[in-house]
DNA sequence: GCTTGTTTTAACATTTTTTTAACAATGGCT
DNA sequence: AGCCATTGTTAAAAAAATGTTAAAACAAGC
């Protein structure tokens, strides 16, 4: 889930967005005031920022400001949140960079409902994946190269990851050992008898056993649990 | 400039909306109800649609679905520009696939702020692969080329950036030697064998170790940490 | 032509992958 | 049940690939 920075110098609102949004799952970072801000933000980096305006030490326009002419920033989202209403605040909010303007006091469920809103938003944009092969919960992605198994990245050999797709490619088929030798390891090979088999330990190390079934005497075949 | 369609049955509305965009460059594109507004962005496909909530036909919130739900209308923005400001409803619009959420009346220099501050946004990801790359604490400017990391400006030769840039480009992508062989030197280019080694090393000597990924056997890849 | 910084080379070190080989375990078959 | 061909396991050897370093070759600007 996204990290959130809050920058608020009111302990009562810095309390009530961080519960808020807390529950809803983000990781929440609170700073008393722009400076602080500023600094957890380098530190963090978080994907989010609200900012209150009026602020001791540095207030939220000149945190803005600061942080759209950092280009480590660019893809920061920044939200006014404040008890301000004059249009040329809020017009100068937008116009130095700020993504969204909220006027306190706000409804919790209103907050998280803008905040999910951008997020989401931004979020289409930054998501261009690469097509996969998903077999029960492992998951093959060969542009990436790789390979994860519940969810976490599982590192394989060049030998491994050829012999896995080849298996993974037809799940349920049945290869022979010499189909897996002329499709792994190429026609004219004089290779030992217990290359496969440790290469198939291997596999079954790494993914578990369940996956790889032997078939004595013929060969082995990749089935989904 | 942006095309911009605004559905919306009262007239005077749609007239005051069009003569604000227009003004600041917007092409804008007007429809008086629901199925006439889905009906022109399809025609039209403009970046951004301005949605009145209550219109006969078919209401705003309705539009907001029927486009949420086709893949070619996922990067067209959505604001709505209503007169009910019932919690239910603004938080109804957002998790609909709202990005904004404006109550009238509002000033037309605050409309044209939060359409522009948007778009900007909007912008800033689209874009984002020409002018700059960012992943994690390294920022890549390909246009100023020069590569920053942790705030700071890493000074990188030509072919070290043109390796970088090409590895960031798609970040977690194997890429083969010979692959980057042909794209950073060049088809007919007789290279050591050493010479991406000697380079890679470079990179990782100025953006740090982890970044940068071996695949042995077939290439490198570069990792967000 | 000299200076400076960049790119390439080549020798050597290190790491990782792949294969081997000896031995253990298994399972179908009579 | 017990034989035997087949497969599993292990550690270590062999092979392959990459990392590192310094120096040489090259290029750009002055």
């Amino acid at each position: 889930m996204a990290k959130i920075l809050i920058a608020d110098d009111d302990e009562d609102i810095r309390y009530l967005v961080e519960y808020n949004l807390v529950k809803e799952g983000f990781e929440v970072i609170t700073a008393k005031n722009g400076i602080e801000g500023f600094e957890l933000s380098k530190e963090h980096r978080p994907e989010l920022v609200i900012l209150d305006i009026m602020m001791p030490e540095m207030d939220g326009v000149e945190l803005c400001e600061k942080m759209r002419s950092m280009p480590e920033f660019d893809n920061t989202l920044i939200v006014f949140l404040t008890a301000r209403t004059e249009d040329f605040t809020q017009i100068a909010c937008y116009e130095n960079g700020g993504d969204d303007y909220i006027v306190k006091p706000v409804k919790p469920k209103i907050l998280v409902s803008r905040i999910n809103a951008i997020l989401r938003r931004s979020r289409i944009r930054t998501n261009s994946q690469s097509d996969t092969i998903e077999l029960g919960d492992i998951v093959v992605d060969i542009e990436k190269y790789n390979v994860s198994k519940s969810g976490s990245i599982v590192e394989l050999a060049k030998k491994e990851f050829e012999l896995l797709t080849l298996l993974i490619s037809k799940p349920g088929k049945l290869f022979t050992r010499d189909e897996i030798f002329n499709k792994v390891w190429g026609v004219d090979n004089a290779i030992g008898d217990r290359t496969i088999d440790v290469h198939i330990r291997k596999l079954r190390e790494k993914l578990g056993q369940a996956n790889i079934k032997t078939i004595k005497g013929l060969g082995y075949k990749f089935e989904i649990i």
